[in-house]
Formats: C-alpha cells, structure tokens, sequence
DNA sequence: GCCGCCGACTAAACCGCTTTAGGTTTGAAC
DNA sequence: GTTCAAACCTAAAGCGGTTTAGTCGGCGGC
C-alpha cells in the first residue's frame, strides 16, 4: 500500500516529450505554445492525473491561495452570533469554487488580535483578510495595510481605508423597525443597541435616533456589549423604569431573545404590553413565542460579495465599494398595536 | 515605501559567517552545532528579525502546518449550533499556540463533502482533520485514511478507524435529565433525538432509552434532524397526543427552545404542565423564560482536546483514545414536579 | 542567398528552506 | 607520529513549481 508520489510536472514533460518550463505554460493558459503541443501537455497532464502541488506553487509565486478571517477575542461573540455562520458560508461560496481556502484564525487569551494579524501576516499564510465587525478609529485598518495583506471590510471604515468595502444599509432595517412600530402606534419606543464602539452598532444606533425623531419620538437607547446578558440587563432597567416603553427594537435577534425573556419573566405579554424587534431574523427566532419580528438581512450573499471583492484586489482589480439590498423587515408575532392604542 | 524583503536564512548565514544548512541545523535545535556557533547564529537570526518562510518550509518538509475542519453540507448545522463555535475555539487554543492554523471549509451546493475532503487533501492544504458530528458507518474514515490525511475524531466511530479519538459521554448527560426527572415524579417522559445516523443523536437516544427503561418508565423517542424546525415538529407531535408526556428531554438547546414555543403556543405552562430539558447549555437558555435546564458539556475542552491529540498524531504518537469529563446537568427554571405530583 | 525576426521551445536560475554527502579539524588512542 | 573517530561545518542537491535568458528553425524581404 505504499503510496505513489504524485506526479510533478517533470513527469508530464518528460510523457509529453517536453520541458518543464513549457508544461507549466501551457498549464497557465499562457501564449507561446503551440495549439497541438498544448493539446498533447493537457493530455498528458490529465493522463497522469496531475494536479498543481499547492506548495511549490505558492513558495515561487509567493502567494497563499488562502484568506483570513479574524475572530474577535471574545469567543462568544461568534458562539453568539449566527451572523458569522451565514458570513462563512458565503464566504466559502465563493473560495471554494475559486480555488481558495478560507483560514479562521480565533484571538485566543494568549494571543491577542493584533497578535494574530500579524503572525498570519508574518508567515505568509493568507493573502488577503476579511474584516468584520468595524470600529470606530478602528487600528486594524493601518495595521493590515501595514503588513501588507489585502483587504475587504464589511462596511464602510470611518478612517482612510485603501481597502474595498462591501456595505449593507443596516440602518435602513432599523428605520423599518422604528416606522412599523410608529405606524401601529407606539410612542415609546426604545432602542437597545450595540457598542458605540462598533461602527455597526453606532449605525443601527444613528438610524434609531433619526428616525424616532422624524417620528416625532423622543429616543431611547441603551448601549450594550451586543451579549444576551446585557441585552436583557439593559431590557429590566427600560422596563422598570416609571415610564416605560411600549417598544424595543433590538440590534440583534440575541438580545432581543434576551428581553423577551426578562418581560415576560415579569409579567408582560409580548405584544400586548410591550412590542419587540430584533435583528439578523435568526432561525430560532421564528419558533420562539411569540415568533420574533426580525430586521433580515442576507448575511450569506454579504460573505459572497465580500469573497469576491477580496478575489478582484488580488487580482488587481482598483478598490471599490459595493452596497448589498437593504434589509428586510419580516413581521412576526411579537410586534402589535401599541397598549391603549388599538390598530385603527 | 518600497518594502524590503524579508531576510532569509541565506541572510542570517552570511551575517553569522557560516552556511546556509548550519544555520537550519541551529534554528531547528539540532544537535551537530557548536554552542558558541548556536549562539551567534541565533543572534543574528533575531537582529534581522528573521522569521521562517512556511511557504519554503512547507515544500522541503512536506507538511502544511495547517488542519482542517470540514462543516457538512447544511449550512443550518452550523449556524444552529453554538457547540460549533465553542469547538472552534478550543482547536484554535491548542494550535494558536503551536504554529497551526485552522483552515475552516464548508462544503458547499457546489462541492460536497468528499470533494471537499479530496481537494483539501489534493492539494496538501492540511496535514490532518478533525472529524465532528460522526455517522454510523461513516465513510469519511476510509475517504480521509485512503487521501492520506492524519485525523482526530471526536466520539468513537463505530467502524474500523485507525485514528484517535476524544469522547465525552453525552449519554451521561442524557442520562442525568432523566434521573432528574423521574425524581421529581414524571413518569410519562419523551425524548425529541437527533437523526438516528448520528452517532451522538443515536447515543443520546440510546442512553435515554435504557436509563427511562432503568426507572421503569417506556421510552418515547421522536427522532429529528436536530433543526429548530423539526424540534418544534416533533414537540407538536408529542403534545397533541391522547396521554401526552410530562416532560420533553431534546437532544440540543436549539430543539428546546424551539420546543418550548411550541408548549406556550398551546397555553401550557413550563414547568408547570410540561417540564423540558436541552443539551449543549447554550448562553442563551439562561435567559429565556423560564431558564432552560440543560446538560452542559466543555465543548471548548474537547476542541482543544481534539486539537492536541491531532497533533501528537502528527508527531507520530501512537493512536490514542481519550475520554473527557462527563457532562453536568444545570439545572434551572424550566424542570419542575410532575403534574398531580407535588414534590415530596 | 543572406539577414533578421518571430514563434516555439529548452535550459537553467530561482523561490527559501531542509537534508544528505563530504570535508576539515581536533584530540584521544596506540 | 600516525590513525581514527567524533565533532563541526560546507557545498550542493533536492522539494515542485515559475520565469528568464537564450537556442533553434523557418520564413519573408531585399
């Protein structure tokens, strides 16, 4: 059962009767070979069932045929967000059929994010990465181009950027939300949102406050870590307070899972008493009761674009700036008329 | 601007005044060179800041210094799955650390799991994979063995395997939920299974099979996908029978959940009417209402577990097979005395 | 009939590291 | 004072591709 080594392309020259730098140009698709000389090569080639050794190729085009993906250090913020899930598949949606291989590379307690950047950089190990979750100044940006790796942001970065950006109007998705609570009626309506930090959830934040006040409404906005827990910390101080809200509108379907559980923990039916929205229209979200009315937006065909706008910068392609559908609001059960205020 | 590149070992030779194989002999810590030689070299290495080119190494050494981890075809299974992400930290603890790098493929409508294997293997992208969520009689034992690929799996497979292995015995958890149950009076108590070709599904099944058996009680098992759909599929199934169960013990968090919707939906109170049981302790199931009572399992712990015995596979250890903790059941809100059956 | 040019092809260098086969000291043994 | 082995080190040959410099033959132009 001794294994054969592959074949190299010396032995597909050697059955084509030619030599090695020739094989790999008609490999290429490069000119300067002869149409029936290249017919006899690929013959050989698929004759002898060779394939391109990766590491030969990578060590003298000096290129890793691979991409990255950083991971936040919190491992809970991926364990948390299925939004990563449908990122990578569409991620790997395109890879995948191109020839790439996607590397995660997850910020551990002893190896810190930058730290990861730079020894993925530094052993030449992807050529271009993925980056999510934006913040605001955010570092990652100088330190990339730094090291010299390619790069795709989802979303557009507030600092310079020479990067590519693919951006989905999340805010739109809150306007939604906010725009069919104030159309059933409600008055009181807050907003639990993300770190400020995160130029996503400062966004979604933005979108809230406008358009509560083009509503006429005065905004309501806590600021929480995106974590169930603080989601549903921040739930009980709204709800408690004398003047409580009539509806939340949530920056992800975690936290709004969350607060559904701290209202109806105390006493509230949901939405008889209070409304709730929240964000990503996570799978669960739809067999909870009531079903969660959800912002969807199509995490999947965002990994797609993002992959491919990776793909053309290393390809040589000039930076450029992609806006994906906006979402959608899919109305479900736990959002109705405000209390005291029956549909009209 | 123009970046320089980066220094080779040719570099550090010359600078240390000896030759380029000397200076690999010393960077690796082979015997064979002089301490005061050793030293100088090192020195020099670390004044130009020299760093192995892994793409040169991986020619010469044939080995990539990368593992794999392949996501079936359904991109559900991961994104329901939190276990997932857990997982993925772990592997990540252990190679972060050892110059490994996780390369994460998911097999796609395009390409299926085989392929997937295949082209991961075909083009040395991997030294070795771990194989998650085993089938009964899986062919991806034999598929990885014949590509020529190290591999860990975790939970023992029940086919001829000659790779390592890292189990937990979820059975054991399963098996306290049941215990739990039956203290508190239920005798009517149904369990919603993963699919049956799942070796976890078919062991968590079998487990509450013989322990139900053991309190004498007769084993009711719905078997599922594992999706919150089909979860929700089955707990409707089992509540609107005649002599419906008491309590509902699901294979995963996401099935409970889903579960619980569905109990509400039909006005029953939970513990109250029907006490419900999950498994992976999700961080979400803490806030829900009621808090999910749910088997916990280290998922992080096994992934690193994983990680490590694939390494020492690939350091040429012997085949090893480790069992980790037995999992705990945390108890919380949502398990409660049988119905007519006040604790005693 | 000679020159020059172009297309097709070969030979060899190169990417940066590992590893093997030798070569040179050194020093102890006899 | 040889002899030999051990210790240390060098040179060079890979690994399997890509790429560059250059060779060769044939053809058109004058």
């Amino acid at each position: 059962m001794a294994q054969t080594p592959p074949p190299t392309i010396a032995d597909v020259a050697r059955r084509a009767g030619v030599s090695k730098g020739l094989v790999s140009f008609a490999l290429n698709d490069r000119p300067g070979v002869a149409p029936d000389t290249r017919r006899r090569i690929l013959e050989a080639a698929s004759d002898l069932g060779w394939t391109p050794n990766l590491r030969a190729r990578s060590l003298s085009t000096g290129r890793s045929f691979a991409c990255g993906l950083v991971v936040g250090r919190s491992t809970d913020v991926i364990a948390a967000d299925p939004f990563f899930h449908s990122l990578i598949a569409g991620l790997e949606d395109v890879f995948a059929t191109s020839g790439q291989v996607l590397v995660l590379a997850v910020a551990t307690p002893g190896r810190q994010e930058a730290a990861t950047y730079r020894s993925l950089a530094g052993d030449r190990r992807v050529d271009g990465v993925v980056l999510t979750d934006l913040r605001a100044g955010d570092e990652r940006i100088a330190l990339v181009q730094g090291l010299g790796l390619a790069a795709v942001t989802l979303g557009r970065p507030d600092v310079d950027s020479p990067f590519s950006s693919v951006s989905v109007d999340d805010g739109a998705g809150i306007r939604r939300a906010v725009e069919h609570l104030a159309r059933l009626g409600h008055r009181r309506i807050a907003h639990v949102a993300g770190p400020s930090t995160m130029l996503h959830g400062q966004r979604r934040s933005d979108a809230f406050s406008s358009s509560a006040a083009e509503a006429g409404l005065e905004p309501i906005v806590v600021a929480t870590d995106f974590s169930a827990a603080e989601g549903a910390e921040a739930t009980r101080r709204l709800l408690a307070a004398e003047d409580r809200p009539t509806a939340i509108v949530y920056s992800n379907d975690h936290m709004a899972v969350a607060g559904l559980g701290v209202a109806q923990r105390l006493g509230l039916r949901v939405p008889d008493d209070l409304s709730i929205t929240g964000f990503d229209d996570t799978d669960l979200g739809r067999h909870l009761h009531p079903a969660l009315t959800s912002v969807a937006t199509d995490a999947r065909a965002w990994g797609r674009a993002a992959a491919q706008a990776l793909l053309d910068t290393l390809s040589g392609a000039p930076e450029s700036h992609i806006h994906l559908a906006e979402p959608t609001l899919v109305v479900r059960e736990s959002t109705g008329p405000a209390p005291d205020h029956p549909r009209g």
